[in-house]
Parts: structure tokens; C-alpha cells; sequence
RNA sequence: CGCGGGAUGGAGCAGCCAGGUAGCUCGUCAGGCUCAUAACCUGAAGGCCGCAGGUUCAAAUCCUGCUCCCGCAACCA
């Protein structure tokens, strides 16, 4: 079983292209593993809970639980638009989620995980939060944008954190595969550092926030929406469910073998309270799930953020380029793990070159050749030839690299690899030149093994395409008349089509996309060459 | 000395862990082809691999020091 959650997002806002890019990632992946015959199950949801929402509600002037679901469908929409295939969905203020939380709590506090203490400190009555040193500026003192501060005392309930501490660096150092990509390994490790000397506050006065789980021993005090919300990974797992909950078999889910999730939440969140909540409840080693840390998207080198307006709004690039190139566009120009820089002429380069030109191009191409040269009709002789086998090789070859890469997580270098074979095959039309085998009757066979090595190469790269564009995958095997709906990636093997085998007409995959301008200018580029050969030649 | 990431032809990146003639995509230029979405194929130009030392027969790669950029450290993928 591969169990692959990805982030809860928040409820305070809407979506922005990180937030997509995170999901894509996860979805690639889970539909990879499902190409791979694995049983894979792919939670998403939302983090409704928490100060923000409550904060955000209240100056729409609605309850926070009008505000939440309103958000949190903002984002299904999106995620229904981009094509997600999450088996389950994990909303915060699921009455199942509550009931396993607090069912945390209690053991938790049996275990003697928590306690309660006072605490004293400057709180901002406008930002409704605790300040820090960190806060002071150089005089000492709180700057206007807090408003009022106050010195306030307040007991709160506290996660023995640093009880764990000595165990959760040790087991981080020992593992190899806890976080990937490995190099945020180091930065985990600093952090734990600094959790050793501080214990995680759980709990928040109700007369504060109210928009929360109570605590179920006390019910002046609802739960921190950090505890809440990493629960969801297991809580929507199974963990501690009702029968008849609806809810899967907690054993055939756990530990996840991946948690998508962005740098930001790696330290402290996920990384050091969410790997100690679960030792804390009794979790082994071997139960711990494995974090995948990706990088952000950023515009023009800097980061994304509301605040300076330059956010930018999946659903628009949807609207404009479609669902499917943005999917692509994510996976292809993001290295995992690393940031990237969101750019709409790197999205239409990559668009025009590799789906258009390359690979869409190919395929059309490809068809249209069999259907002038074989009325559709593929036919298998018994000859070969080496640039034939050295393409059925590189089909072999492009699977196992492709299976590497994707297995750990290298999404956009397993579409590079399927791009290499793309390449292959349009130079092995150059060699071939079907366009003259098909003038002599003589060159039959060499014209049709040349086709049927073609068209078995596009299903092989439509097939392994599904797992990021499923949606042209499908059309492109539907024009080849291929099914490959019950077959996992380990029976792919070449030999999809059989001899006599007939292909449907063919249609444009992956229409270029190109403002009327740079139509014009491609014309007057190819209008200029034009004239430039014809007056080579006729100097010669 | 807080922590992490990055610096490679005009642009974006790989290579670095396991030293050995610098690779990919786009762009530029020149050819070729006409099956195809004015697409495709071939070739060329363009880089002293951030700087300075060191180790070595040999350094983009290992070591030391430095400079610059980005992020985290403080609700935010």
C-alpha cells in the first residue's frame, strides 16, 4: 500500500499556484504508483480550524464555520479543475477528526504527555497573539503595528516535547530516508537542537479563540491547530475510528510512505511536534511516515506572498492555457525538492517544444503517415533492421529510467527521459524517410515496420504521459486504438499492437499555443528563409 | 561565525556525493527534409564552471578562506 497525504491547506484564503504545484506533485505520484500496480490511497484536505479563520470570518462578519466551508470550496473547485485523483478527504471539522483528536488528548494526557502551566508574557490585543523578543524593535519596545500590548498571565496545557527530544534526534540521524530530498536533513536536525530546552503549547483560553477542538478534559481551552491538523494524516487514516466510520483500515494505510509538503512546514511543524506527537502515542521507529519537502514557487526570484500582490491565481492560468499544460508546466520546470521560478514564457516554450512540436507532433506525424501510406492498417513483418531495434531498445530503457526517476521522485527528469525518446523516434523519421520508402511498392515492408515501430513508440509514450497528463494520454491512446486500462507498468512490454491492427483518424493532441503575433513573425521567419534559398538558388 | 539553498556559454538548468577531454533545453547562425501542429533532422558559434589559495599526475567536482543572491529563524505551499 502507498499512502501519500499532502498538506491540509488553510482555510483563510484562496489558492494560489504553490498550493496547486503541491498537489500536482502528489497526484503525479499517486497515480504513478498506481500505473505501477501498487495500491496506493491519496488523502487532501483542509485545515479549518484556528485564530486566522476566526479572525477572517469575523470581518465578513459570518460564523467561522460558514467561512471555512466557503474557502474549502474555493479549493475542491480548483482541485476538481486540475484533475486531483485523492482517494480521501481530510477537513478539519469532520466530526470524525474531532472525536480521533480528542481521543489523542486523553491518551496523550494518560501517558502523562501533558501538563499545564502558567505563562506570562506581552500580548497584542489587535494581533490576538503572544510577541517575542523578536518582536521588540531596537528601543525595546513593541512597534504601532501591534497596538496595544499588554502584559497578560494565562495557563495553557503543554506537549512534553523535550521529553522526546533525545529520541527524535537520534532517530533522525540514524535515518536516511525520514526526509527527502536528503539535504534538509541538516536543517531538520538544527531544529531539533532547539527543541530540547522548549515544550510545544497545545492549547489556546476559549475566551481567546473559540474556533477549535475542546480539549476534552478541559473545557475552558481548545486544541493549537497545529496538533489538530497533523492529526489529520492518520485520524483520516483510520486511527482510533468508530466502526461504521467510512473511514479506511488505519493497518493497511500506516505509516505513509510520503507526505508531500512545503520547507516551510518541514521545521518545526512536521519534522520535530508531528514525529513527536506520533512517538509520544506509542509510534515505533518503523511506523514514522517519510516527509517529502518540496521547494516554492517564486515570481521573478522573489517569493510569492498576498501582501506584495504578486500572487498568482491558478485558475486564471487554467483559464488561459488549460488544466493539463499547467500540469505539465509544474512538474517539468520544478526540479523536486528545489524552488523554482514561476514564468508564462518558460510555460508556453515548454508547451510549443516538447508537447507540441516534439511529442504532439510526432504522434500526428505518425498517424498520418500510416493512414496515407497503409489506410491505417499496422502491419508486423518478420525483417529488421538496426535503427529499428536500437528503438525498440530505447522503449526499454526509457521505462527503466523512467521507473527510477519517478520512484524517487525525480518527476521532472522521468518526463525528460520520455522527451529523449520523443527525440529518438522523429530522427529515426529522418533515417527512415518513410516519405520515400512509400514511392516504390518494392520498399513495403521496410515502410510498414518503419509505422509499426512509430505508432507502438507513441503508445508506450502516451501510456507512461498518463501519470501527469492523464487526460491527453487517454486521447492519444483512444487515436491509436490501444487499451492499456488493466495493464500496470510492469506488463508493458513492446508488442501493443498486433498485426492488422487499425489506428482512428488522426486529431491534434496538443494544439500550439501562439498569440496571432507570433503566428505572424513564425510566417515571416519561414517567409524569409524561403526567399533566402531561392536566391541561393538560383545564384547556383 | 545562527541554519539551509544557490552562483556553470545570451536565458533556464544538469554534472559535484564515488576527481580524468564541460552536457541539456530555449535562443542565435548555417544547411537538409517535405510525412507533420510554418512542425522535424543535421551541423556551427558562444563558457578561463563566483573569487583566492591548497591537495593531486589531473579539480566544475575534494579541502580552506572570501564575495554576492535567495529563503528560514517571526501566521503564511
Amino acid at each position: 500500500m502507498f499512502y501519500i497525504t499532502t498538506a491540509i491547506d488553510y482555510t483563510n484564503g484562496s489558492p494560489h499556484i504553490g498550493h496547486a504545484y503541491e498537489k500536482v506533485l502528489a497526484d503525479v505520484l499517486a497515480r504513478w504508483k498506481r500505473m505501477c500496480g501498487e495500491e496506493v490511497y491519496f488523502l487532501m484536505g483542509v485545515d479549518q480550524h484556528g485564530q486566522k479563520v476566526q479572525q477572517k470570518a469575523a470581518e465578513f462578519g459570518m460564523e467561522p464555520l460558514q467561512y471555512a466551508e466557503e474557502a474549502t470550496a474555493r479549493f475542491v473547485a480548483l482541485w476538481e479543475k486540475l484533475g486531483l485523483s485523492y482517494d480521501g478527504w481530510a477537513a478539519t471539522t469532520d466530526p470524525r477528526h474531532k472525536l480521533c483528536v480528542q481521543k489523542i488528548l486523553t491518551m496523550l494526557k494518560e501517558k502523562g504527555c501533558l501538563y499545564k502551566k502558567g505563562y506570562k508574557g506581552f500580548y497584542s490585543v489587535r494581533q490576538e497573539q503572544f510577541l517575542t523578543d523578536k518582536e521588540r524593535g531596537e528601543d525595546g519596545s513593541f512597534g504601532s503595528e501591534w497596538g496595544e500590548v499588554v502584559e497578560l498571565e494565562e495557563e495553557n496545557w503543554y506537549f512534553n516535547l523535550s521529553t522526546h527530544a533525545p529520541w527524535l534526534k537520534a532517530f533522525v540521524e540514524q535515518s536516511d530516508d525520514v526526509v527527502s530530498p536528503a539535504f534538509r536533513k541538516q536543517e531538520l536536525l538544527s531544529a531539533i537542537e532547539r527543541s530540547f530546552d522548549s515544550d510545544l503549547c497545545i492549547s489556546r483560553p476559549k475566551e481567546r479563540l473559540s474556533w477549535g477542538i475542546p480539549l476534552p478534559f478541559d473545557e475552558n481551552f481548545v486544541t493549537y491547530v497545529w496538533f489538530d491538523a497533523l492529526i489529520n494524516y492518520i485520524s483520516f487514516a483510520g486511527y482510533l475510528a468508530e466502526e461504521g466510520s467510512g473511514l479506511p483500515e488505519f493497518e493497511k494505510l500506516w505509516p505513509a510512505a510520503c507526505e508531500v509538503i512545503g520547507k516551510d512546514i518541514l521545521v518545526p511543524a512536521h519534522g520535530v511536534y508531528w514525529l513527536a506527537m506520533l512517538h509520544a502515542m506509542g509510534f515505533s521507529d518503523d511506523q514514522m511516515p517519510k516527509l517529502l519537502v518540496h521547494g516554492w514557487l517564486n515570481i521573478n526570484g522573489e517569493k510569492m506572498s498576498k501582501s506584495t500582490g504578486n500572487s498568482i491565481d491558478p485558475n486564471v492560468v487554467c483559464d488561459v492555457f488549460g488544466p493539463e499544460p499547467l500540469r505539465y508546466y509544474l512538474i517539468r520546470d520544478t526540479k523536486t525538492g528545489y524552488d523554482s521560478d514561476y514564468d508564462p514564457e518558460r510555460f508556453k516554450m515548454l508547451f510549443n517544444t516538447e508537447l507540441s512540436n516534439d511529442m504532439g507532433n510526432l504522434l500526428n506525424r505518425s498517424n498520418n503517415m500510416c493512414q496515407r501510406y497503409s489506410a491505417g492498417v499496422v502491419s508486423i513483418g518478420e525483417a529488421d533492421d538496426e535503427l529499428s531495434a536500437a528503438l525498440r531498445a530505447s522503449v526499454v530503457t526509457t521505462y527503466e529510467r523512467f521507473a527510477a526517476q519517478m520512484n524517487s521522485y525525480q518527476c521532472s527528469e522521468a518526463l525528460g527521459t520520455l522527451n529523449a525518446h520523443v527525440a529518438l523516434c522523429n530522427s529515426y523519421i529522418e533515417q527512415t524517410q518513410p516519405w520515400v520508402l512509400a514511392k516504390d511498392e518494392a520498399n513495403m515492408p521496410q515502410l510498414q515496420r518503419v509505422l509499426h515501430h512509430l505508432l507502438e513508440s507513441c503508445a508506450h509514450v502516451g501510456y507512461l504521459l498518463g501519470c501527469v497528463l492523464p487526460d491527453a494520454s487517454n486521447r492519444i491512446l483512444s487515436q491509436l486504438n490501444v487499451d492499456v486500462a488493466d495493464k500496470s507498468c510492469s506488463d508493458m512490454a513492446w508488442g501493443l499492437l498486433s498485426d492488422g491492427h487499425l489506428i482512428n483518424e488522426p486529431s491534434i493532441i496538443f494544439p500550439r499555443a501562439l498569440t496571432p503575433a507570433e503566428k505572424e513573425a513564425m510566417a515571416e521567419k519561414a517567409a524569409a528563409k524561403a526567399a533566402r534559398k531561392a536566391a541561393n538558388a538560383a545564384n547556383a
